[in-house]
DNA sequence: ACGACCTTAACGGTGCGTTAAAGTTT
DNA sequence: CAAACTTTAACGCACCGTTAAGGTCG
Protein backbone atom coordinates (compact mmCIF):
# COMPACT_ATOMS: atom_id res chain seq x y z
CA UNK A 1 0.00 0.00 0.00
CA UNK A 2 1.50 2.90 -1.03
CA UNK A 3 0.04 6.87 0.28
CA UNK A 4 0.84 9.97 -1.54
CA UNK A 5 2.38 13.07 0.20
CA UNK A 6 -1.09 14.55 1.49
CA UNK A 7 -2.10 11.11 2.53
CA UNK A 8 0.70 10.24 4.23
CA UNK A 9 1.19 13.93 5.69
CA UNK A 10 -2.30 13.19 7.14
CA UNK A 11 -1.54 9.67 8.93
CA UNK A 12 1.85 10.98 10.32
CA UNK A 13 0.61 14.48 11.36
CA UNK A 14 3.14 16.43 9.46
CA UNK A 15 2.92 18.55 6.81
CA UNK A 16 3.55 18.01 3.11
CA UNK A 17 6.21 20.82 2.97
CA UNK A 18 7.83 19.18 6.02
CA UNK A 19 8.26 15.74 4.19
CA UNK A 20 9.33 17.53 0.89
CA UNK A 21 11.63 19.29 2.76
CA UNK A 22 12.93 16.08 4.85
CA UNK A 23 13.49 14.24 1.23
CA UNK A 24 15.59 17.08 -0.07
CA UNK A 25 17.79 17.12 3.18
CA UNK A 26 18.14 12.86 2.97
CA UNK A 27 16.41 12.53 6.36
CA UNK A 28 13.24 10.71 4.55
CA UNK A 29 13.25 9.66 1.15
CA UNK A 30 9.80 8.38 -0.59
CA UNK A 31 9.52 5.21 -1.09
CA UNK A 32 8.99 5.71 -5.02
CA UNK A 33 8.84 8.54 -7.06
CA UNK A 34 6.67 8.23 -10.67
CA UNK A 35 9.17 8.55 -13.59
CA UNK A 36 6.34 10.58 -15.52
CA UNK A 37 4.76 12.86 -12.60
CA UNK A 38 7.34 12.88 -9.89
CA UNK A 39 4.84 12.74 -7.45
CA UNK A 40 5.96 10.56 -4.28
CA UNK A 41 4.96 7.64 -2.76
CA UNK A 42 5.13 6.58 0.72
CA UNK A 43 5.12 3.00 2.47
CA UNK A 44 3.09 2.08 5.64
CA UNK A 45 6.21 1.08 6.92
CA UNK A 46 7.63 5.00 6.70
CA UNK A 47 5.25 5.75 9.14
CA UNK A 48 7.71 4.29 11.00
CA UNK A 49 10.70 5.73 10.20
CA UNK A 50 9.01 9.03 10.08
CA UNK A 51 8.09 8.17 13.90
CA UNK A 52 11.36 7.82 14.83
CA UNK A 53 12.34 11.00 13.24
CA UNK A 54 10.09 12.96 15.29
CA UNK A 55 10.69 11.33 17.99
CA UNK A 56 14.35 12.64 17.94
CA UNK A 57 13.48 16.01 17.00
CA UNK A 58 11.14 15.71 19.88
CA UNK A 59 13.95 15.50 22.27
CA UNK A 60 15.81 18.80 20.33
CA UNK A 61 18.08 16.68 18.22
CA UNK A 62 18.72 18.90 14.95
CA UNK A 63 17.84 17.28 11.75
CA UNK A 64 21.08 16.61 10.29
CA UNK A 65 22.10 15.03 13.50
CA UNK A 66 18.99 12.90 13.44
CA UNK A 67 20.06 11.82 9.54
CA UNK A 68 23.81 10.99 11.01
CA UNK A 69 22.19 8.84 14.24
CA UNK A 70 19.78 6.96 11.75
CA UNK A 71 22.21 6.03 9.38
CA UNK A 72 24.65 4.79 11.91
CA UNK A 73 22.10 2.43 13.34
CA UNK A 74 23.44 -0.40 12.59
CA UNK A 75 26.75 0.66 14.79
CA UNK A 76 26.40 -0.21 18.48
CA UNK A 77 27.77 3.04 19.09
CA UNK A 78 26.46 4.37 22.08
CA UNK A 79 24.25 7.04 22.23
CA UNK A 80 24.60 8.11 26.03
CA UNK A 81 27.59 11.02 24.88
CA UNK A 82 24.60 12.40 22.84
CA UNK A 83 21.93 12.18 24.98
CA UNK A 84 24.02 13.98 27.54
CA UNK A 85 25.14 16.80 24.85
CA UNK A 86 21.15 17.24 24.05
CA UNK A 87 20.35 17.04 28.04
CA UNK A 88 23.39 19.79 29.00
CA UNK A 89 22.36 22.06 25.71
CA UNK A 90 18.49 21.65 26.95
CA UNK A 91 19.62 23.02 30.71
CA UNK A 92 21.36 25.40 29.46
CA UNK A 93 18.76 26.69 27.36
CA UNK A 94 16.54 26.24 30.65
CA UNK A 95 18.99 28.66 32.72
CA UNK A 96 18.70 31.00 30.17
CA UNK A 97 15.22 31.17 29.97
CA UNK A 98 14.87 31.89 33.93
CA UNK A 99 17.31 34.45 33.51
CA UNK A 100 15.25 36.02 31.18
CA UNK A 101 12.45 35.67 33.16
CA UNK A 102 13.81 37.09 36.25
CA UNK A 103 14.84 40.12 34.90
CA UNK A 104 11.42 40.21 33.09
CA UNK A 105 9.90 40.06 35.94
CA UNK A 106 12.22 42.59 37.59
CA UNK A 107 11.04 45.28 35.16
CA UNK A 108 7.61 44.32 35.51
CA UNK A 109 7.44 44.91 39.32
CA UNK A 110 9.44 48.17 39.08
CA UNK A 111 6.24 49.26 35.90
CA UNK A 112 3.44 48.46 38.62
CA UNK A 113 5.21 50.57 41.60
CA UNK A 114 6.02 53.03 39.53
CA UNK A 115 4.10 53.79 35.68
CA UNK A 116 6.48 54.65 33.29
CA UNK A 117 9.60 53.17 35.01
CA UNK A 118 11.06 51.88 31.56
CA UNK A 119 10.90 55.22 29.99
CA UNK A 120 12.37 56.95 32.29
CA UNK A 121 15.12 54.66 33.85
CA UNK A 122 18.76 54.37 32.60
CA UNK A 123 19.17 51.20 30.23
CA UNK A 124 21.72 49.03 31.41
CA UNK A 125 23.46 46.28 30.03
CA UNK A 126 26.08 43.99 31.01
CA UNK A 127 29.29 44.05 28.86
CA UNK A 128 32.71 42.55 28.82
CA UNK A 129 35.78 45.29 29.01
CA UNK A 130 39.08 43.91 28.05
CA UNK A 131 42.15 44.46 30.08
CA UNK A 132 44.31 47.29 29.34
CA UNK A 133 47.56 48.44 30.28
CA UNK A 134 47.35 52.33 32.27
CA UNK A 135 49.24 54.64 33.81
CA UNK A 136 47.53 55.98 37.15
CA UNK A 137 47.64 58.19 39.96
CA UNK A 138 45.74 57.29 43.46
CA UNK A 139 44.55 59.43 46.58
CA UNK A 140 42.04 59.34 49.22
CA UNK A 141 39.06 61.55 48.78
CA UNK A 142 37.96 63.69 51.47
CA UNK A 143 34.50 64.21 51.45
CA UNK A 144 33.05 66.73 48.75
CA UNK A 145 36.30 67.11 47.29
CA UNK A 146 35.65 64.86 43.82
CA UNK A 147 37.15 67.73 41.58
CA UNK A 148 40.42 66.90 42.89
CA UNK A 149 40.01 64.17 40.23
CA UNK A 150 40.41 66.11 37.62
CA UNK A 151 43.19 67.30 38.84
CA UNK A 152 44.57 64.44 39.13
CA UNK A 153 44.22 63.40 35.43
CA UNK A 154 45.69 66.83 34.16
CA UNK A 155 48.58 65.82 36.13
CA UNK A 156 48.93 62.27 34.63
CA UNK A 157 48.45 64.13 31.14
CA UNK A 158 50.61 66.67 31.87
CA UNK A 159 53.40 63.83 32.95
CA UNK A 160 52.72 61.50 29.72
CA UNK A 161 54.60 61.76 26.36
CA UNK A 162 51.63 62.57 23.92
CA UNK A 163 52.33 59.58 21.39
CA UNK A 164 52.30 56.81 24.50
CA UNK A 165 48.27 57.59 25.02
CA UNK A 166 45.60 55.48 24.83
CA UNK A 167 42.05 56.60 24.10
CA UNK A 168 40.92 55.06 27.05
CA UNK A 169 40.38 57.42 30.26
CA UNK A 170 38.84 57.33 33.45
CA UNK A 171 38.72 56.97 37.07
CA UNK A 172 38.44 53.84 39.43
CA UNK A 173 36.67 54.13 43.07
CA UNK A 174 37.68 52.88 45.59
CA UNK A 175 35.73 52.03 48.87
CA UNK A 176 38.09 50.70 51.42
CA UNK A 177 37.31 48.76 54.43
CA UNK A 178 37.95 51.87 56.84
CA UNK A 179 35.03 53.82 54.86
CA UNK A 180 37.27 55.99 53.32
CA UNK A 181 36.76 56.54 49.32
CA UNK A 182 40.02 56.77 46.92
CA UNK A 183 39.80 57.14 43.65
CA UNK A 184 42.68 56.62 41.01
CA UNK A 185 42.83 58.84 37.98
CA UNK A 186 43.91 56.68 34.69
CA UNK A 187 44.96 56.60 31.12
CA UNK A 188 45.41 53.83 28.52
CA UNK A 189 49.00 53.57 27.78
CA UNK A 190 50.25 51.83 24.15
CA UNK A 191 54.05 51.09 26.06
CA UNK A 192 55.81 51.54 29.11
CA UNK A 193 57.39 55.12 28.94
CA UNK A 194 61.05 54.69 29.60
CA UNK A 195 61.49 56.25 32.69
CA UNK A 196 59.29 55.78 35.98
CA UNK A 197 57.51 59.05 37.39
CA UNK A 198 54.97 59.78 40.30
CA UNK A 199 52.22 57.72 38.64
CA UNK A 200 51.71 54.30 38.57
CA UNK A 201 51.93 51.40 35.96
CA UNK A 202 49.46 48.82 36.02
CA UNK A 203 47.42 46.19 34.04
CA UNK A 204 43.71 47.22 34.81
CA UNK A 205 42.57 43.32 34.25
CA UNK A 206 39.63 42.47 32.44
CA UNK A 207 36.22 42.32 33.36
CA UNK A 208 32.93 41.73 32.60
CA UNK A 209 30.57 44.62 34.12
CA UNK A 210 27.18 45.70 34.55
CA UNK A 211 27.08 49.16 32.34
CA UNK A 212 25.06 52.08 31.94
CA UNK A 213 26.09 55.53 29.71
CA UNK A 214 24.81 58.92 31.19
CA UNK A 215 25.73 62.63 30.76
CA UNK A 216 28.74 63.81 32.41
CA UNK A 217 27.56 65.99 35.32
CA UNK A 218 26.74 64.69 38.83
CA UNK A 219 22.95 64.66 38.98
CA UNK A 220 22.98 61.94 35.95
CA UNK A 221 26.11 60.08 37.30
CA UNK A 222 23.78 59.77 40.60
CA UNK A 223 21.32 58.84 38.59
CA UNK A 224 23.35 55.96 36.62
CA UNK A 225 24.82 54.87 40.17
CA UNK A 226 21.21 54.19 41.44
CA UNK A 227 19.74 52.64 38.52
CA UNK A 228 22.89 49.84 38.34
CA UNK A 229 22.72 49.14 41.85
CA UNK A 230 19.10 48.40 41.36
CA UNK A 231 19.53 46.41 38.32
CA UNK A 232 22.39 43.99 39.95
CA UNK A 233 20.37 43.87 43.53
CA UNK A 234 17.29 42.63 41.30
CA UNK A 235 19.86 40.18 39.43
CA UNK A 236 21.30 38.98 42.58
CA UNK A 237 24.53 40.04 41.50
CA UNK A 238 27.98 41.42 43.53
CA UNK A 239 30.44 44.25 43.10
CA UNK A 240 33.48 42.53 42.66
CA UNK A 241 36.25 45.82 42.20
CA UNK A 242 36.30 48.75 41.94
CA UNK A 243 33.83 50.88 40.08
CA UNK A 244 34.87 52.35 37.47
CA UNK A 245 34.14 55.78 35.45
CA UNK A 246 35.41 55.97 31.68
CA UNK A 247 35.26 59.70 30.08
CA UNK A 248 33.96 60.22 26.38
CA UNK A 249 33.62 63.61 25.70
CA UNK A 250 30.48 64.87 26.70
CA UNK A 251 29.57 61.72 28.12
CA UNK A 252 30.50 59.01 31.01
CA UNK A 253 30.36 55.14 31.06
CA UNK A 254 29.65 53.74 34.43
CA UNK A 255 31.03 50.40 35.12
CA UNK A 256 30.42 47.56 38.15
CA UNK A 257 32.87 45.00 37.62
CA UNK A 258 30.43 41.88 38.18
CA UNK A 259 31.94 38.64 40.17
CA UNK A 260 31.71 35.97 37.76
CA UNK A 261 29.92 33.58 39.55
CA UNK B 1 32.91 63.80 19.00
CA UNK B 2 32.10 60.91 16.35
CA UNK B 3 33.07 57.72 16.36
CA UNK B 4 33.70 55.04 13.30
CA UNK B 5 31.72 51.94 13.23
CA UNK B 6 34.96 50.18 14.97
CA UNK B 7 35.21 52.27 17.93
CA UNK B 8 31.61 52.39 18.35
CA UNK B 9 31.29 48.27 18.56
CA UNK B 10 34.01 47.99 20.21
CA UNK B 11 32.87 51.01 23.14
CA UNK B 12 29.05 49.37 23.11
CA UNK B 13 30.20 45.61 23.01
CA UNK B 14 28.43 44.78 19.77
CA UNK B 15 30.17 43.78 16.53
CA UNK B 16 30.45 46.28 13.87
CA UNK B 17 28.18 43.68 11.25
CA UNK B 18 25.25 43.81 14.34
CA UNK B 19 25.88 47.74 13.85
CA UNK B 20 25.53 47.92 10.10
CA UNK B 21 22.14 45.48 10.12
CA UNK B 22 20.52 47.55 13.04
CA UNK B 23 21.08 50.07 10.29
CA UNK B 24 19.51 48.58 7.72
CA UNK B 25 16.27 47.22 9.99
CA UNK B 26 15.97 51.20 11.02
CA UNK B 27 16.61 50.47 14.73
CA UNK B 28 20.00 52.61 15.19
CA UNK B 29 21.06 54.78 12.28
CA UNK B 30 24.51 56.13 12.55
CA UNK B 31 24.48 60.28 13.13
CA UNK B 32 25.68 60.98 10.10
CA UNK B 33 27.39 59.11 7.13
CA UNK B 34 30.46 60.76 5.08
CA UNK B 35 29.06 61.48 1.23
CA UNK B 36 32.34 60.18 -0.41
CA UNK B 37 33.79 56.77 1.57
CA UNK B 38 30.24 56.12 3.23
CA UNK B 39 31.97 55.87 6.09
CA UNK B 40 29.45 55.86 8.89
CA UNK B 41 30.05 58.21 12.57
CA UNK B 42 28.43 57.31 15.34
CA UNK B 43 27.78 60.16 18.47
CA UNK B 44 28.67 59.39 21.86
CA UNK B 45 24.64 60.05 22.34
CA UNK B 46 23.78 56.61 20.34
CA UNK B 47 25.54 54.78 23.22
CA UNK B 48 22.51 54.96 25.65
CA UNK B 49 20.34 54.82 22.72
CA UNK B 50 22.42 51.27 21.76
CA UNK B 51 22.10 50.30 25.73
CA UNK B 52 18.04 50.85 25.08
CA UNK B 53 17.95 48.10 22.40
CA UNK B 54 20.23 46.01 24.38
CA UNK B 55 18.45 46.08 27.45
CA UNK B 56 15.38 45.68 25.53
CA UNK B 57 17.15 42.66 23.59
CA UNK B 58 17.98 41.11 26.92
CA UNK B 59 14.08 40.88 27.46
CA UNK B 60 13.75 38.51 24.46
CA UNK B 61 12.59 41.10 22.59
CA UNK B 62 12.27 40.43 18.71
CA UNK B 63 14.35 43.63 17.06
CA UNK B 64 11.54 44.76 15.24
CA UNK B 65 9.39 44.97 17.96
CA UNK B 66 12.08 47.33 19.68
CA UNK B 67 11.96 49.42 16.81
CA UNK B 68 8.55 49.97 17.23
CA UNK B 69 8.47 50.31 21.38
CA UNK B 70 11.05 52.80 20.98
CA UNK B 71 9.28 54.79 18.24
CA UNK B 72 6.30 55.60 20.74
CA UNK B 73 8.57 56.38 23.72
CA UNK B 74 7.19 59.51 23.08
CA UNK B 75 3.19 58.23 24.05
CA UNK B 76 2.16 57.28 27.13
CA UNK B 77 1.29 53.67 26.28
CA UNK B 78 1.15 51.22 29.23
CA UNK B 79 4.43 48.75 28.70
CA UNK B 80 2.55 46.07 31.09
CA UNK B 81 0.89 44.53 28.11
CA UNK B 82 3.97 44.03 26.30
CA UNK B 83 5.79 42.89 29.49
CA UNK B 84 3.08 40.62 30.40
CA UNK B 85 3.06 39.23 26.83
CA UNK B 86 7.12 38.79 26.75
CA UNK B 87 6.59 37.20 30.09
CA UNK B 88 4.29 34.44 28.89
CA UNK B 89 6.34 33.61 26.05
CA UNK B 90 9.41 33.05 28.28
CA UNK B 91 7.80 30.78 30.48
CA UNK B 92 6.17 28.67 27.62
CA UNK B 93 9.74 28.35 26.12
CA UNK B 94 11.18 26.90 30.07
CA UNK B 95 7.58 25.07 29.66
CA UNK B 96 8.91 23.47 27.00
CA UNK B 97 12.09 23.28 27.62
CA UNK B 98 11.38 21.51 30.82
CA UNK B 99 9.62 18.84 29.33
CA UNK B 100 11.95 18.35 26.82
CA UNK B 101 14.60 17.97 29.36
CA UNK B 102 12.16 15.46 31.08
CA UNK B 103 12.29 13.56 28.12
CA UNK B 104 15.55 12.85 27.70
CA UNK B 105 15.91 11.83 31.32
CA UNK B 106 13.37 8.98 30.60
CA UNK B 107 15.19 7.86 27.73
CA UNK B 108 18.67 8.28 29.12
CA UNK B 109 17.84 6.37 32.14
CA UNK B 110 16.06 3.79 30.15
CA UNK B 111 19.89 3.69 28.28
CA UNK B 112 21.65 3.31 31.28
CA UNK B 113 19.60 0.02 32.77
CA UNK B 114 19.14 -1.51 29.19
CA UNK B 115 21.80 -0.37 27.09
CA UNK B 116 20.91 -0.06 23.25
CA UNK B 117 17.26 0.76 24.33
CA UNK B 118 16.34 3.19 22.30
CA UNK B 119 18.01 1.73 19.21
CA UNK B 120 15.13 -0.93 19.56
CA UNK B 121 12.34 0.75 21.54
CA UNK B 122 9.25 1.72 19.45
CA UNK B 123 8.86 5.33 18.52
CA UNK B 124 6.43 6.94 20.57
CA UNK B 125 4.67 10.81 19.37
CA UNK B 126 2.16 12.53 20.01
CA UNK B 127 0.07 13.97 17.39
CA UNK B 128 -3.43 15.19 17.49
CA UNK B 129 -6.07 13.82 15.17
CA UNK B 130 -9.23 15.71 13.94
CA UNK B 131 -13.17 14.17 14.80
CA UNK B 132 -14.60 12.07 12.62
CA UNK B 133 -18.03 10.15 11.34
CA UNK B 134 -18.29 6.83 12.24
CA UNK B 135 -20.46 3.82 11.94
CA UNK B 136 -19.85 1.09 14.97
CA UNK B 137 -20.43 -1.91 16.57
CA UNK B 138 -19.73 -2.49 19.72
CA UNK B 139 -19.79 -6.04 22.11
CA UNK B 140 -18.46 -7.75 25.00
CA UNK B 141 -15.13 -9.42 24.06
CA UNK B 142 -14.84 -12.70 26.21
CA UNK B 143 -11.05 -13.23 26.97
CA UNK B 144 -8.85 -14.49 24.15
CA UNK B 145 -11.93 -14.27 21.58
CA UNK B 146 -10.21 -11.31 19.97
CA UNK B 147 -10.50 -12.20 16.29
CA UNK B 148 -14.62 -12.07 17.46
CA UNK B 149 -13.62 -7.76 16.23
CA UNK B 150 -12.94 -8.75 12.68
CA UNK B 151 -15.95 -10.44 12.30
CA UNK B 152 -17.78 -7.26 13.12
CA UNK B 153 -15.49 -5.20 10.83
CA UNK B 154 -16.73 -7.80 8.60
CA UNK B 155 -20.31 -7.52 9.45
CA UNK B 156 -19.79 -3.43 8.70
CA UNK B 157 -18.72 -3.32 5.43
CA UNK B 158 -20.83 -5.81 4.27
CA UNK B 159 -23.96 -3.43 5.65
CA UNK B 160 -22.51 -0.20 4.58
CA UNK B 161 -22.88 1.05 0.67
CA UNK B 162 -19.45 1.24 -0.63
CA UNK B 163 -19.49 5.34 -1.37
CA UNK B 164 -19.93 6.24 1.81
CA UNK B 165 -16.99 4.37 3.36
CA UNK B 166 -14.08 6.38 4.70
CA UNK B 167 -10.23 5.93 4.50
CA UNK B 168 -10.40 5.18 8.01
CA UNK B 169 -11.04 1.37 10.15
CA UNK B 170 -10.33 0.76 13.68
CA UNK B 171 -11.24 -0.51 17.34
CA UNK B 172 -11.57 1.09 20.18
CA UNK B 173 -10.67 -0.46 23.14
CA UNK B 174 -12.89 0.22 26.18
CA UNK B 175 -12.01 -1.21 29.77
CA UNK B 176 -14.99 -1.24 31.93
CA UNK B 177 -15.37 -0.28 35.41
CA UNK B 178 -16.47 -4.27 36.22
CA UNK B 179 -12.95 -5.18 34.47
CA UNK B 180 -15.16 -6.39 31.60
CA UNK B 181 -13.39 -5.70 28.08
CA UNK B 182 -15.42 -4.05 24.65
CA UNK B 183 -14.38 -3.44 21.60
CA UNK B 184 -15.87 -1.46 18.66
CA UNK B 185 -15.30 -1.46 15.43
CA UNK B 186 -15.61 1.50 13.54
CA UNK B 187 -15.46 2.90 10.00
CA UNK B 188 -15.09 5.92 8.67
CA UNK B 189 -18.58 7.53 6.75
CA UNK B 190 -18.42 10.78 4.57
CA UNK B 191 -22.56 10.55 5.11
CA UNK B 192 -24.88 9.06 6.98
CA UNK B 193 -26.44 6.31 5.52
CA UNK B 194 -30.39 6.74 4.46
CA UNK B 195 -31.62 4.30 6.87
CA UNK B 196 -30.88 3.13 9.88
CA UNK B 197 -29.51 -0.58 10.43
CA UNK B 198 -27.78 -2.51 13.49
CA UNK B 199 -24.90 -0.63 13.51
CA UNK B 200 -24.44 2.97 15.21
CA UNK B 201 -23.71 5.95 14.11
CA UNK B 202 -21.25 8.43 16.28
CA UNK B 203 -18.49 11.14 15.98
CA UNK B 204 -15.44 9.84 16.96
CA UNK B 205 -14.27 13.02 18.90
CA UNK B 206 -11.12 14.90 18.15
CA UNK B 207 -8.02 14.17 20.46
CA UNK B 208 -4.40 14.37 21.08
CA UNK B 209 -3.18 11.01 21.79
CA UNK B 210 0.15 9.12 22.14
CA UNK B 211 0.40 7.22 19.00
CA UNK B 212 2.87 4.04 17.68
CA UNK B 213 3.45 2.41 14.51
CA UNK B 214 3.64 -1.53 14.52
CA UNK B 215 3.38 -4.46 12.09
CA UNK B 216 0.13 -6.12 12.04
CA UNK B 217 0.37 -9.02 14.61
CA UNK B 218 -0.38 -9.87 18.13
CA UNK B 219 3.44 -9.32 19.62
CA UNK B 220 4.36 -6.51 17.96
CA UNK B 221 0.96 -4.97 19.29
CA UNK B 222 1.55 -6.00 23.27
CA UNK B 223 5.52 -4.13 21.94
CA UNK B 224 3.75 -1.25 21.09
CA UNK B 225 1.20 -0.85 23.51
CA UNK B 226 3.93 -1.07 26.18
CA UNK B 227 5.95 1.54 24.93
CA UNK B 228 3.47 3.74 24.70
CA UNK B 229 2.24 2.92 28.47
CA UNK B 230 5.97 3.42 29.54
CA UNK B 231 6.24 7.01 27.70
CA UNK B 232 3.27 7.87 29.07
CA UNK B 233 4.42 6.70 32.67
CA UNK B 234 7.94 8.80 32.37
CA UNK B 235 6.13 12.14 31.09
CA UNK B 236 2.88 11.91 33.82
CA UNK B 237 0.42 11.92 31.44
CA UNK B 238 -3.29 9.71 32.25
CA UNK B 239 -5.30 8.04 29.10
CA UNK B 240 -8.85 10.10 28.78
CA UNK B 241 -10.66 7.65 26.88
CA UNK B 242 -10.79 4.48 25.31
CA UNK B 243 -7.78 3.25 22.92
CA UNK B 244 -7.73 2.88 19.19
CA UNK B 245 -6.42 0.75 16.91
CA UNK B 246 -6.08 1.94 13.50
CA UNK B 247 -5.71 -1.06 10.44
CA UNK B 248 -3.74 0.38 8.00
CA UNK B 249 -2.76 -2.40 5.47
CA UNK B 250 0.10 -4.23 6.72
CA UNK B 251 0.58 -1.73 9.56
CA UNK B 252 -1.24 -0.87 12.86
CA UNK B 253 -1.80 2.32 14.63
CA UNK B 254 -2.13 2.24 18.71
CA UNK B 255 -3.03 5.76 19.41
CA UNK B 256 -3.91 6.62 23.54
CA UNK B 257 -5.89 9.96 24.09
CA UNK B 258 -4.45 12.05 26.76
CA UNK B 259 -6.11 14.08 28.78
CA UNK B 260 -5.73 17.31 27.34
CA UNK B 261 -4.24 19.26 31.10
C1' DA C 1 -14.97 20.54 -16.82
C1' DC C 2 -14.24 21.25 -12.00
C1' DG C 3 -11.99 20.85 -7.72
C1' DA C 4 -8.74 18.78 -5.15
C1' DC C 5 -4.61 17.11 -5.46
C1' DC C 6 0.42 17.19 -6.97
C1' DT C 7 5.01 19.40 -8.86
C1' DT C 8 9.16 22.80 -8.60
C1' DA C 9 10.94 27.26 -7.39
C1' DA C 10 11.60 31.07 -4.69
C1' DC C 11 11.03 34.26 -0.98
C1' DG C 12 10.53 35.10 4.09
C1' DG C 13 11.68 35.03 8.94
C1' DT C 14 15.54 35.78 13.11
C1' DG C 15 19.97 37.90 13.97
C1' DC C 16 23.53 38.17 12.80
C1' DG C 17 28.65 35.34 11.36
C1' DT C 18 31.52 34.79 7.67
C1' DT C 19 33.95 35.32 3.63
C1' DA C 20 35.08 38.24 -0.62
C1' DA C 21 36.48 42.04 -3.28
C1' DA C 22 37.54 46.59 -3.23
C1' DG C 23 38.31 51.33 -1.37
C1' DT C 24 40.31 54.55 2.77
C1' DT C 25 43.05 56.05 6.45
C1' DT C 26 47.33 56.21 9.13
C1' DC D 1 54.18 50.95 1.12
C1' DA D 2 51.81 48.04 4.39
C1' DA D 3 48.56 47.36 8.05
C1' DA D 4 44.37 48.21 9.76
C1' DC D 5 40.42 50.07 8.92
C1' DT D 6 36.06 50.79 6.05
C1' DT D 7 32.44 49.81 2.28
C1' DT D 8 28.76 46.76 -0.24
C1' DA D 9 27.20 42.30 -1.47
C1' DA D 10 26.11 37.72 -0.84
C1' DC D 11 25.79 33.23 1.28
C1' DG D 12 24.78 30.41 5.45
C1' DC D 13 22.15 28.78 9.43
C1' DA D 14 17.24 25.78 11.15
C1' DC D 15 12.96 24.55 9.78
C1' DC D 16 9.88 24.93 7.47
C1' DG D 17 5.30 28.50 6.02
C1' DT D 18 3.66 30.73 2.21
C1' DT D 19 2.60 32.19 -2.19
C1' DA D 20 3.01 31.44 -7.40
C1' DA D 21 2.62 29.20 -11.59
C1' DG D 22 1.67 25.24 -13.47
C1' DG D 23 0.60 19.78 -14.23
C1' DT D 24 -2.59 15.51 -12.67
C1' DC D 25 -6.29 12.78 -10.86
C1' DG D 26 -11.15 11.36 -10.10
Amino acid sequence: MQYRIGEFAELSGVSTKTLRYYEKIGLLRPAAVDARTRYRSYATAQLRDLSSILALRELGLPLLEIRAFLARTGSQADRRPLLLRLRQNTQHMIERARQSLNNIDAVLGQELDHPGFWTRTVPVVIKRRPGIRVASLRAQIKDGHYSDVSRFERELLGALPGELLGSVRGTLWHRCADGSLNAEAFIEIRHDPPRRSFYDLKDLPPVTAACAFCSNDDAAADEAYCAIRTWMASRGLILASPKREIYLDDMLEIQFPLESA
